[in-house]
DNA sequence: GCAGAAATGGACCCGCAAGTCCAAAGCACG
DNA sequence: CGTGCTTTGGACTTGCGGGTCCATTTCTGC
């Protein structure tokens, strides 16, 4: 079913989500008319329909894909390498940095609520999104306790989903109240706890098998 | 400018509020069509019109405030009483309980998401949800602390930041992934670390460390 | 019971934006 | 170069749904 694209064909269509992602991410999925993609863009409807034959809903999950994929993108190279604390602190900053500039442009705003309900398929990029999210971060809680530097009784995957939690939510309240307040608090948070619980513990030990 | 309304009107409109509410917690907000609540609620479009002047926008301004009240009173009367950790973890409980029920169908989601880019005033109907919810999070804290239970040196204003952004995350990943885990998970470590600070007190030293 | 106001019903209007259609231009390759 | 595709432009259709309007009924106070 992949139509044949000549590279020509395939620029356009990139051209096309790009721009209907700036633009939602500007003003909201539900204000974007397919003709203010069109001028965004430099298109005409009849190309919109001829890359996204079955229309807004086909050309809104493409943009949800592109901004899923944007949002790990924009975390890394710190999101793979949770490796020292350092790096944690890293990327604790970019994450703020990044949401503090984006402000109330969310794009994860469009993605789940809006999106969500109109297209049954971005509810499962948003699931895929969370899910490679949440892997990144016990990635980097296993690699932080095979160093020693995280006790080994700490539940990677609980905390990671808590973490998760805190930042989809910080992220949320930010979106509302305009600070960035309970994205830190949460972050800051867990993070100091994680670094806690390796004093706890006691036994500052290296650990190779369990 | 308000109205005069007699006791007739007044059941009437909180019918169609109820019963608009209950159709966008099922539906979603932009499934639902003036009409559509004409047919639930059993009245006119001229009723609509006469006790929204504003129609649609104002609306669901009131369905948006009768949700968020709803879901504070929904968690009483254990939030305004988190005076031990029993209460505390009874709060915990109804809240899992009752985002479990809810499952998909998420006041919150409408809310935020989709109200909010429309009617200006309902930015600030979630604003101060969050404002009151967080509120009641700190008092709880403050009357622990004066108790002895949790550690006089505890933030807080920060640490209930960081709880109610992760119940946030944990509500919204609820909504993509079904599971209350990222909830549970979230609101048991934040706990847990709550309940822990009063042990260490004293003894561990908090890091602050640049 | 009789003003006057509130409450109700529903027909009608109207604009907007998604989607259709086709004709023309561009391009690829033998 | 010419045949058959992809690509592009834009006029046109269409349905949906919010909002308007007014006629009718019901209620309230006197």
């Amino acid at each position: 079913m992949t139509r044949a694209l000549t590279r020509k064909g395939e620029a356009t269509r990139a051209r096309i989500v790009a721009g209907a992602a700036a633009e939602i991410r500007e003003r909201g999925v539900d204000e974007v008319r397919l003709e203010d993609v069109m001028a965004h863009t430099g298109t005409s409807k009849g190309q919109l329909f001829h890359y996204f034959p079955d229309g807004k809903e086909e050309l809104l999950l493409a943009v949800a894909q592109h901004e899923a994929d944007q949002v790990l993108l924009d975390q890394e190279p710190m999101l793979s390498n949770l490796t020292s604390w350092p790096a944690w602190l890293a990327w604790r900053a970019r994450l703020v940095e990044r949401y503090r500039a984006q402000g109330v442009k969310c794009p994860l705003n469009g993605l789940l609520g809006q999106t969500g309900r109109r297209a049954p398929g971005a509810q499962a990029i948003v699931t895929g999104l969370m899910w490679r999210w949440q892997n990144a971060i016990v990635e980097g809680i296993r690699h932080m306790q095979s160093t020693g530097d995280i006790a080994p009784d700490v539940d990677a995957d609980r905390v990671a989903a808590a973490l998760l939690a805190g930042i989809q939510g910080g992220v949320l309240l930010l979106l509302s109240t305009g600070k960035t307040d309970h994205l830190e608090a949460a972050l800051d948070l867990t993070i100091d706890s994680l670094r806690a619980g390796a004093r706890v513990v006691g036994t500052q030990r290296r650990h190779s098998d369990d």
